[in-house]
DNA sequence: CGAATGGTTGATAAGACTCAACTGGTGTGG
DNA sequence: CCACACCAGTTGAGTCTTATCAACCATTCG
């Protein structure tokens, strides 16, 4: 990690970018954008880790996070995958608990630090905070109850056919949020399955895939297989 | 669904067993009970239907309920069963939005209903609500991500395991929270894997059950399960 | 250049699913 | 009151998918 030292305007630009904060007051935001910090990690760096004191909210401001958990027997679980701009650990941070998963960069990436105390300072005067955090809380509850079905499908195909439809947004092109390792982990298979499963969906004729970028080239093959699997 | 008439003192008593409302004043409380309908429902009953407006929120005072979606291919999923005293689809009711799954009780039940208006009404004057919300939100991300980290265990016994120790609370005997069929389901096993990991374990030794009572026997065991596998 | 890493492909084996039969308990209707 | 159907749960046998182990390729990085 490296601590960047921009003038509060380029961070006041950053500031304007988070959901959380757009509607508050200039004078807010700019109290927002001198109180905080701008961060660059390398990737791999971790932001947290699973039992820290959830004391500072990072936000992603470019780049890309994974957030996981070790399971007991000691193998990686991957949760989610976090793009900019993103809240991480926000329920943590606004609760005064610890951070219960790990944070780590999928690549360099560029993160906003705002601590707890500062937070608390402009949530007296805007009352709207706390609803907002009930909102993206529910965004992400919504989520995870979408990673929950995808894992209840049977087949390596079809969760690779869920997952690429939920990430695709309806465009025909996309690149992968993550080496093809995590995403397997993520889907619950191994990277050799997830191998195979995309290798299936191109001899379909269904995607291409070529290093992270793909291609959806039969949107209507990937809804059957989701229908009948 | 059948409307009782209990008379506030009953209903008062009900909202005082409820965590959203220990810190209100009596006052606000009792506007609560005067405000809130108590109803009775049978086993299999829906309290609400994915999609539906999150109008009125429902309070489980007594019996237990599964939440759950249906995946594209028909399949019902489990996503979680709730026991009193329990809030069902705050977040949805909060938000103003549609509830995102669905709410069916799993035995005879006793729920607490108040609307949507009644509740911002007393959010008003009590602007500690929405962070307890946010605690509540918190928890049951928590309790999703633990729900996604079983999944991730391969196999079915440590799944059921997993589970059994998450529901036991560190107790030696307690009952399951719904029907095997329906805990099969929340594992994402098939209710006769789940037959026969029960069986396994206890074979093993380290549990004992019959029909719906529990007996942890050997808890070590238990947890070498989990590390090993 | 050599090592490490991410990804692909092949062969095998383990585990869960499927289908089927059977049990025991519950509820219904004649 | 009994016969019957029905449902949850269990057990058995066979199949099928994925994990596993291993080899291999391509790329990156020191």
């Amino acid at each position: 990690m490296k601590t960047l030292k921009p003038s509060n305007d380029v961070k006041l630009q950053y500031v304007n970018m988070v959901p959380l904060f757009e509607s508050l007051d200039l004078k807010t935001k700019t109290f927002l954008a001198v109180n905080s910090t701008l961060n660059s990690f390398d990737k791999g760096d971790f932001l947290f880790n699973s039992g820290d004191p959830a004391s500072v909210l990072n936000i992603l401001i470019r780049g890309g996070v994974s957030v996981f958990v070790y399971v007991p027997n000691g193998d990686k679980k991957v949760l989610h995958f976090l793009k900019p701009p993103s809240l991480i650990g926000e329920a943590a941070v606004f609760m005064g608990e610890e951070f219960p998963a790990y944070a780590q960069t999928i690549e360099e990436s560029l993160v906003l630090k705002i601590s707890r105390a500062t937070l608390l300072e402009i949530t007296r005067e805007n009352p709207q905070i706390p609803w907002k955090i009930v909102g993206f809380l529910f965004n992400r509850l919504k989520h995870f109850s979408h990673t929950i079905e995808t894992h209840a499908r049977k087949s390596a195909v079809t969760r690779v056919c869920v997952y690429l439809q939920s990430i695709s947004g309806n465009k025909k092109q996309f690149d992968l949020p993550a080496p093809k390792k995590e995403i397997a982990n993520f889907l619950g298979l191994r990277p050799e399955s997830f191998s195979r499963a995309v290798s299936v969906l191109q001899k379909n004729g269904a995607i291409e895939l070529t290093d992270s970028h793909v291609i959806i080239k039969n949107c209507d093959m990937l809804e059957e297989i989701l229908e009948e699997n």
